[in-house]
DNA sequence: TTGAAAGCGCTAACAG
DNA sequence: CTGTTAGCGCTTTCAA
């Protein structure tokens, strides 16, 4: 046979400590209502036999999992950032987090519907790349929050994004930058409102006719494509907002490889505030979304719709704030 | 009340096709012995009311929980890819991934508790940080399969370091280097394996007098602080060898920021071939793990387990390969 | 081929 | 404070 032990179940722990399952139960539970002495008794058989309850059977029976099922793209540096928090952030809520994560063998279809069946009670969704009316029908079936990404028919969580590009223009202009441009990303989650807010700002500081906008992407790969193609213009900007940090992290590498110091001669902004830019090595200038607080909030509704509390779909827009560091700087004459 | 539909039961699909719940239970299943027609009319039941078979239920009934615990550390980028890679190697086993990440505010104890809670049939570990001895005892409760980690007391899949280290060494001698460093991985799993590969291959190649070793670490920034350690010296190395590719991203940045050209006038080798590596922009030259082979044969030799089949602990080691890019060359002359 | 009944490990009423 | 009972949704005998 296996040299798998048959663990022991609760019953197992009753039989030992001579009560019935109930205080077992009870004790296991931190419940109240317990003689001191017997939830002495209780903790010692249930140490001896190293028992640990089931969680299936539990919830089968209270009717409940407790657990919020989180789809997440393994590989998104900015994803990776905002699971660690919501973990933190589910801490002391009384619910698990189960992760499914989306790789690039495994879409997000298949990652939600193993969350399903494991009877999450509500969904937070990172990112999600699944279309706004599919994602409304999953919606009625049960509680979904959306963080990163901005849809009708769910409730959103999601940074302010042309605020934070506003942010980033207005510390370059302040710099004395004039020739800004940016690199978007495409059709990601938030890169059309990044690329708005970046335009209305050039045109409040009076830059109108300098606004220029590449087409870039979320990975390194692209940021450096799009890098090359600014290098060889004939007259490069001085600055450059770039869609998020992992883009930007590519961005910086080809400047630096061409010999174009940073920021000397070219400032450099990210957006995310991830990981990679608070790399000592990068030290990336970012637009910092507030991880904590969306994190906290998508619990929170997760929650709330759980308990039926919230009943039109909201969206909660988070203001994100400037990290300065060492990719941007004023502009040389 | 709560958006919340209450989710249909095998019950209600059994009332709804006129048809006892055994029936039911087979047709979901796919087993034989089920006619044609029943079959048909509970399979429309089932769709008619969006039924989905609760896994917690099914899994309390039948005793096992065909789950397949995963702990990782989530800002690991190998793990990252191991884990994407795992999914992949699970997929026709019959069993599923429940994934349990390590945060800096979320240890191993607590992602492994949260596994067992959910009745993981076994346990597969990357780089678990565990000592040995809570190892082995973890694996007296419940199949425990170790990847990238040498231990006693539980199964372990890893890859040949030292070898993967010789070949680095081969490689750059064979260009002409004789002057090669290696940034090591302090106490990281695998490191002291790696840094006898480096030592053996050094002096096989009459390079012994040439051995050096600086301190380093798993980290971007460690690998930039050791970069700088190594730039400042009076005679720097032609050709640095680095404990993984995250590491080697760093020393790469120094590199590069020093104006240092790379391969031209200092190689690079990493470790791992994770995706970092990959990427265009920086095209690490890099000792391969065999992510595909690791992954399954980690979920085979779980299953195996699970199965009661093997007996004693084995380890299996997996050779790694060399892959060439852009950041070794000849030494210059 | 189909159905009835038992029970997985646990919690929630309720009674003592 | 403690024990008894019932049953969560499912699979698994066992009989029909």
């Amino acid at each position: 046979m296996a040299n798998r032990t048959v663990r022991p179940t609760l019953t197992d722990v009753a039989a030992r400590a001579g009560v019935s399952k109930s205080l077992v139960s009870l004790v296991m539970r931190g419940e109240q209502g317990v003689s001191p002495a017997t939830r002495q008794r209780v903790r010692e058989a249930a140490d001896a036999l190293g028992y640990q309850p089931d969680s299936r059977a539990r919830l089968l029976r209270s009717g409940r999992s407790r657990l919020l099922g989180v789809v997440f793209g393994i590989e998104h540096a900015f994803h990776v950032d905002l699971v660690t928090a919501l973990y933190t952030a589910a801490r002391d809520s009384g619910y698990e987090l189960a992760l499914s994560a989306v790789t690039p063998e495994r879409d997000e279809t298949e990652a939600t519907a193993s969350l399903l069946q494991d009877r999450c009670e509500a969904l937070i969704m990172l990112g999600p790349r699944t279309p706004a009316p599919a994602l409304a029908r999953l919606a009625t079936r049960l509680p979904v929050v959306v963080l990163a990404r901005d849809v009708r028919g769910a409730d959103v969580i999601r940074t302010a994004d042309a605020d934070g590009l506003r942010q980033a223009v207005d510390h370059l202009a302040g710099l004395g930058h004039r020739r800004i441009a940016h690199i978007d990303g495409g059709r990601a989650p938030g890169a059309a409102d990044r690329r708005r807010g970046y335009r209305e700002a050039m045109h409040a500081h009076g830059l109108g006719r300098h606004v220029h906008i590449i087409a870039g992407g979320l990975t390194e790969d692209e940021g450096a494509t799009a890098a090359r193609t600014l290098l060889h213009q004939s007259r490069p900007p001085t600055a450059i907002t770039v869609f998020n940090d992992r883009c930007a992290t590519g961005v910086l590498d080809v400047l630096v490889r061409a010999g174009t110091r940073v920021p000397e001669q070219v400032s450099v902004v990210g957006f995310d505030d991830s990981h990679l830019a608070r790399l000592a090595h990068i030290s990336l200038t970012t637009i910092a979304q507030d991880v904590p607080t969306m994190t906290r909030l998508a619990v929170a509704r997760a929650i709330e719709r759980i308990d039926g509390l919230a009943v039109a779909h909201r969206a909660s827009v988070v203001t994100p704030h400037l990290v300065i560091r060492s990719t941007t700087g004023p502009v040389a004459d």
